[in-house]
DNA sequence: GCTGTGAGGTGACTTGAATCACCAGCCTAA
DNA sequence: TTAGGCTGGTGATTCAAGTCACCTCACAGC
């Protein structure tokens, strides 16, 4: 059963019709809950995702240790499954839904022929990878030249701001897993942000300035 | 005055004659000699390169600090010339020539239509960027995750591999610029790669195994 | 000769973060 | 009611790196 345009709305500002009908035969759009992981390192693609609605992240792992590296919006996608897809390689990242989600999901047998064919879904998939591109360099900027409490303060700031809350029910656990570090540097780090007046902790949540 | 075809010659096996025709009738081709700046921080892009001879090393930049991201090889590009080249926004990295180099150099003003008609350039540009957005994912995690002996043997393997030389001409002082560390630490560490029996530091450069 | 400069070496110290060990406050399930 | 499991807090210690200060050695230029 085809979708119907009213599905796919919030790509209609950025696909013409006829892509948009292309993509209402061939695509299918599924609901995840908030925590899935929809994507495991090391597995090979055969959908590609666009979010369409809620917000997914996505994480480098390496023996243990794991590193949040960047979100997905809605109406963006992931470079990581488009090539893997199309050069039929395994995923580098694994990714995993922070709120509840709706993806949108793509046949890769199609995508060859329609980046030929549309190029607005081309120019999609460049700007995604100018995006994580930039991102990336941002990691890397972040991990060499800034301290704990830079990086912790960023990451608590832009979390609030992607969701919307000012109070993030986070664990310090989970925050440290995001960071690529552990709970008690995390428990310090929090704790000078607070005497510096840049967070709050509070019984239900961190809340942030 | 046009390019003759035989000066494309590394490129023949990657586009077709058509293609190879266009770029020979709007590209340049410039030699740069070794430790040339060809990409500066900051820079609007008028022109994309593809490496025809050489090497050249990219790099990132962040308050004093900086750091060896990747190297360009023969027959590849740059993604961040053409990202910013196509969206008209200044790089946020710089290049310089590793050894003498020649470049083809495409005017960004064709690109766009390049794109669109021929699939070969299109496919080359999401090779880069796939090549580039792992080449970053690698050296996150080797800033996260390895301490500087990892980090700097692998570094001299890489370069001792891509120039095709078992001795290396580096002073330390060099190597920390890349690394993004300072001198005294890359002292200290090499005699450390020393004792193990990785490198060996001779008169007229460092040796690695 | 002497002097300046760049390269490499090294000790002493500081610092940010990881690691280890243990504690207290909850909440929940048996 | 009690045991066990999260969660957060904290001191002590270790460790990798960065910082500072100063040294030697080779070499170039006068």
């Amino acid at each position: 059963m085809p979708l119907t345009l009213s599905e796919l709305q919030p790509l209609s500002g950025r696909f013409s019709g006829e892509l948009l009908n292309e993509i209402a035969a061939h695509g299918v759009i599924m609901d995840f809950a908030e925590g899935t992981e929809i994507l495991r390192e090391g597995q090979y693609i055969k959908l590609i995702p666009i979010v369409l609605k809620g917000l997914v992240k996505v994480f480098a792992s390496f023996e243990e240790k794991e590193l949040l590296l960047y979100y997905i919006e809605p109406s963006q996608s992931c470079v990581m499954t488009f090539s893997a897809g199309l050069n039929n390689s395994p995923s580098r990242i694994f990714a995993i839904t922070e709120e509840d989600s709706t993806l949108l999901l793509l046949p890769v047998e199609k995508m060859n022929s329609w980046i030929k064919h549309y190029p607005q879904i081309n120019e999609l998939f460049y700007q995604q990878y100018n995006l994580r591109y930039s991102e990336l360099l941002d990691t890397i900027n972040s991990l060499l030249f800034n301290r704990m409490d830079q990086r912790l303060y960023s990451y608590l700031l832009e979390k609030s701001k992607l969701k919307g809350e000012k109070i993030l029910q986070l664990k310090h656990k989970q925050i440290a897993g995001e960071l690529g570090t552990v709970r008690e540097v995390i428990t310090r780090v929090i704790k000078r942000l607070e005497q510096e007046g840049k967070v709050k902790q509070l019984p239900d949540g961190i809340e942030v300035f």
